[in-house]
DNA sequence: GCCAACGTTGGC
DNA sequence: GCCAACGTTGGC
């Protein structure tokens, strides 16, 4: 079982958008570091934060679960679409994705500087200088930390 | 809108 | 393989 953080921005796909559909495709990963961590780590069952990227406010929406194993991102075999790479060839694809499924909306939306208050978090990747990965990784200890903190709030 | 940080591209 | 130029991310 792993924990990740996995940003996106509300204007694009936001949490209420995936309580909505229940569950979705995590779509238009385009960084190799990002990419190796969600096709060989990710694994059904695993949890994510859903992090609200570039709004107002930014921070943690909710939860949700991985709902399937790594497959072929087809959106970058799409020449119309906004993800298309036209280097990912469908006989080797270089993107992937994996479908999420929501489980929890927070009653806030979880700040960095909220983040920042709390030294259980003080090596949380997001909270680092120039780390701009959109999934990442989280030990157990701060993800049990984050969901104290918004336990606080319920 | 600004800009720091980082990734990618491509000439050499 | 180096590195300058460029593009993107994302907080503020």
């Amino acid at each position: 079982m792993n924990y990740w953080l996995m940003k996106s921005e509300p204007s694009v796909y936001s949490i209420d958008d995936l309580q909505r559909d229940k569950k979705w495709y995590w779509d238009g990963v385009r960084n190799y570091q990002v990419r190796n961590m969600l096709r060989d780590q990710m694994k059904i069952g695993d949890l994510a934060f859903f992090y609200h990227s570039n709004a107002n406010p930014t921070g943690i929406a909710g939860m949700i679960e991985i709902a399937s194993e790594a497959y072929p991102d087809h959106t970058a075999f799409d020449p119309k679409h906004r993800y298309y790479d036209p280097k990912s060839d469908p006989n080797n694809p270089r993107w992937w994705m994996v479908d999420v499924k929501f489980k929890q909306k927070f009653s806030h939306v979880m700040t960095l500087a909220e983040l920042r208050e709390h030294p259980q978090l003080k090596d949380l990747l997001i909270l680092r200088k120039g780390n701009r990965l959109s999934i990442t990784p989280l030990t157990k200890v701060e993800w049990q930390t984050i969901l104290k903190i918004e336990s606080a709030f319920t």
